[in-house]
DNA sequence: GTTATTCTAGAACATCTGCTAAAGAATGAG
DNA sequence: CTCATTCTTTAGCAGATGTTCTAGAATAAC
């Protein structure tokens, strides 16, 4: 009927989200996407209406091929407490140093001072907060989420990561040294 | 001599500080600035160079006046494991239900992914990192360290803050109920 | 091959960005 | 008062920003 896309979508996606993971919403021009996508500016907004829808879809993206794939990787349901330690282990070994940072953190903290924040951040973190209260009891795995938001950004501002390590196994040690009952 | 200054410096920084904590330092334009302070943009040029200028002035400002003053406030020397307890649950206790956010938490995360992370990030963590280092032992210091950051991401999230509440309480429970030494 | 439809390319727009230059206003030393 | 010095104000610049428009290229049904 028309005229097919060139671009492979999920090409385009992962690198958008490079670059917005890099350098959060605002700081990321157009100009920028276009190099990290190697789409053209109308290319973009034909296919998704301004920069906002294409951070969605970047941020949707993220959620479902890291978030989701990194808790598939790690802490499958049955791999238990033992799952979420190696998750949390697994901050600490990012590509290039967990300076790209996670996009929920981020734009949890970008997005924050907007009276507008995000539905999709909230929903994201509530992914994480399932996957805590399936395991452990309520205080612990809110006690997770927090530690978990604090480690990214620790790791983004390149503090030092054996320290961080070390913290992650003597903390479960501890949970799983506890009778704990989800 | 010379023409005097006619603002309040110390005022002229809160109010900068504000307009910072709650939009970051890229999103938060000259013009905006000129609002928030009162000043004319010569004038902000005039005093602290440029906007980097404004901003590394404002953020000594808020380590100074708002991290070091809520430290001397609810956790003195002598407080003790106490004294950190009131210091995270303040942290559910600000004006503006905390969307504002934490200068450094934010800035730790806006510059992360850049090359050259300001150096006051760093040392306005290591501020928090030697409070806990006090009296704590290292992991367990570690571990507050970043779940203090984590709290203030949640918070500026929006996130359920008598949950976050619950689980500090809890946590400094534990922590008191051990033998802990420094 | 025609044609309706969709994608791509590139230029262009209005607005906003950080920043500067020039002129006017206030100060205090002499 | 005089005058050098410093602050404040205003206007404006050059470049970047998000977005749109138009022309051209590719597709697939007919």
């Amino acid at each position: 009927m028309a005229r097919v896309c060139e671009f492979d979508p999920s090409a385009v996606l992962t690198s958008a989200m490079e670059a917005f993971r890099r350098g959060g919403f605002e700081s990321v021009s157009i100009r920028t996407l276009e190099d990290a996508t190697g789409l053209k500016a109308g290319s973009i907004y034909n296919s998704f209406g301004d920069k906002q829808g294409l951070f969605r879809a970047a941020f949707a993206h993220y959620v479902e091929h890291v978030l989701r794939a990194r808790i598939a990787e790690h802490a499958p349901p049955e791999a238990g407490l033992a799952g979420l330690r190696a998750l949390f282990i697994s901050l600490m070994y990012e590509p290039d140093d967990g300076t790209l940072g996670c996009l929920i953190t981020n734009s949890a903290v970008e997005f924050g001072g907007s009276d507008a924040q995000p539905a999709a951040v909230h929903a994201a973190l509530e992914i994480l907060a399932d996957l805590f209260g399936q395991r452990l009891p309520a205080t612990q795995s809110v006690k997770l989420l927090a530690l978990y938001q604090g480690i990214l950004v620790l790791v983004r501002a390149g503090w030092n990561k054996p320290a961080l390590e070390a913290m992650v196994q003597a903390e479960f040690d501890q949970l799983e040294g506890e009778p704990n009952v989800a």
